[in-house]
DNA sequence: ATACTTTATGCAATGGATTGCACAATATAA
DNA sequence: TTATATTGTGCAATCCATTGCATAAAGTAT
């Protein structure tokens, strides 16, 4: 069982004290060459590494944020992941990763932890369950940042980043009503979420945009699944809502959707066009693929690591961001018609 | 700017030591009832909370694992993490992940920071450039166990968990073989990584085994994606190769062919069955359905995580466990034959 | 050669929690 | 009441790196 080397090893070894290690290895100039290069030489050869909880015990400063997703292997959110990283390691943070499982009591275990570890900032996108916020302000009592993403909890001095869901939903719109559309059914998931209640907002603006009616009947609820969307698709197929455009508020619901009308013959984009939302990998690589609204993780991670870092600078924990990012309109088959289709 | 409490601030308030107030903190037997009362109100109402970086500088112990991916938005990474998270959580250990983007300075900055930290482990999945490995045997020099999964390095007293690739090239073929396929064309990615060349070998051995010859001009080399895909299917069907299967090593290709015989009007899986590898989630959402095998990344990562709990508590960090895990077959359409065309 | 800088190093405290040992306080036995 | 257990706390060292202050060694000026 070796035991680990640390600058007093290598004092004792070159008859020197640890303040002098200390500093050689800090390249401090109070330390001449000659010395400096005994101290790294012989670090070298004990195979020596700094501790950094004896560091972090000294300064109180860590060098690491924690990041709480509820889950790890979501595309949405392990690009978040990326963003962040991508945008912290080359500043000499480390990333702590977490996931809540959607669950509170988790979510809370892991915001204990991160105090405990003492990181210097939290970035989280708050899980779906989540009523109590007692956690998120023991973050804000200790003077570190937090920073929400996509999903956000309304507490004092934090910040957010977030899509604007409801330019998401006007931009979407707007394209099937480009496309000729005007009987633009919507389905849409759980309205007590926030997201789902922008997007349709935008749904509802942009039709009033267009001087198109807003129709009850053409509202319909799904869950975010296959499944579902094969049932909302029979569903609207056999109302006498005679519709020639379905915008979907996830992208699993629009496959289900695209696949049932499919084995009923409906030809989309031509009698149906369809849209989704979130811009899953899958979207483009269906036979039909798939319009669908990019939210762009990756940049939303990269964001908030921005606004991370600015608080971290400007000293001041408790400057406000607020960040709203647009998204993007990915056009594909599955809403856009053949020109010869829309000239006739 | 408000200070950390500390066990000294809640001893000062109550008038005692804190050596008694760490003592009522772990609930040793040592002290009373009414003093353990006392200080665990006290902690609460300053908010205390461990100094983790106190404890590992003290215990020499973190209970925090290395984990290490080349990315961490891949769909088979990103499970892996579940996997260990899940494993490793429940029993205290808290996971840090990080990302090499396959890059070997990366991934040896990574090791030498896990270091630092003083991690009671690392679970790790080696970059593709990565050459030396002075960085892996630093670990093990350090004592500390050492668990490749997926990808491995060479290294002495470590382990490693990995998917029988070999396998599951047999399997696959001879589901092909299975569905009445002979003439099995093979598309490969780069035969200098091992996943590769297994599964190529337990694409030959089932060949032999069914005794059905071997045929080098069968054999295409493409990238792992979809226009790499697309290229080699035009490259099989202008050949004089008379082909009843392809079996890509990739699901990425595998589409690419897809896509490609379907343009070509070629009938799948009647006039050609397909076979992908790595069950992409996307496999099942095509109108089509690719057949795949199974890696179980999830299963891989609890499994990585539970040789290293087993080593901890061994006691003996060395001793060398070598899994592999069984990969499995998903049968769907692409290979898939109608009864009824079998009976003819 | 003496006084004064400049340069290089050492000493010792610090950060927060743990823990072996010592000791005080209380309880029990004689 | 005195001796002996038993129980509850305190003291102080430890883990490792940093850093203000003191001091030794070397160099320069007079």
């Amino acid at each position: 069982m070796k035991k680990k080397t640390t600058i007093y090893d290598i004092a004792s070894k070159l008859n020197i004290t640890a303040a002098t290690v200390s500093r050689a290895l800090n390249d401090s100039e109070l330390i001449s060459k000659k010395t400096k290069k005994m101290v790294l030489e012989a670090a070298d050869e004990l195979s020596y590494f700094k501790n950094r909880h004896a560091l972090a015990l000294k300064s109180g400063r860590t060098n690491q944020v924690g990041l709480v997703v509820p889950f790890i292997n979501r595309h949405f959110f392990s690009n978040i992941i990326m963003g962040v990283e991508e945008e912290l390691y080359p500043k000499g943070y480390q990333v702590m990763i977490f996931q809540s499982n959607e669950s509170e009591r988790k979510e809370k275990d892991i915001i204990e932890a991160l105090l405990q570890n003492q990181v210097d900032g939290v970035l989280i996108s708050v899980s779906k369950t989540t009523r109590i916020k007692d956690h998120f302000n023991k973050i804000i009592d200790n003077n570190l940042p937090l920073i929400f993403f996509d999903r956000k909890a309304d507490i004092e001095n934090s910040s957010c980043v977030e899509t604007d869901d409801v330019l998401g939903g006007k931009i979407a719109t707007q394209h099937l009503i480009d496309q000729g559309c005007s009987q633009i059914a919507y389905v849409t998931v759980d309205l007590n979420l926030n997201i789902y209640t922008n997007r349709f907002k935008g749904y509802k603006e942009s039709l009033k945009y267009n001087g198109i009616d807003f129709r009850k009947e053409l509202v319909f609820q799904a869950n975010s699944d296959i499944a579902s969307g094969r049932k909302v698709a029979r569903q609207i197929l056999s109302s006498d809502a005679n519709i020639d455009a379905i915008f979907c508020s996830s992208d699993y619901i629009a496959l289900g959707v695209m696949q049932e009308l499919k084995e009923q013959n409906v030809s989309i984009p031509d009698d149906v066009a369809v849209v989704g939302f979130s811009n899953e990998p899958f979207t483009e690589l269906l036979d039909l693929t798939l319009t669908s609204i990019e939210q762009s993780p990756y940049e939303m991670g990269k964001s908030a690591a921005r606004v991370f870092l600015d608080q971290m600078n400007s000293k001041n924990a408790n400057i406000e961001h607020a960040i709203k990012l647009k998204p993007k309109l990915c056009i594909r088959d599955s809403s856009l018609k053949n020109n010869r289709t829309m000239h006739k």
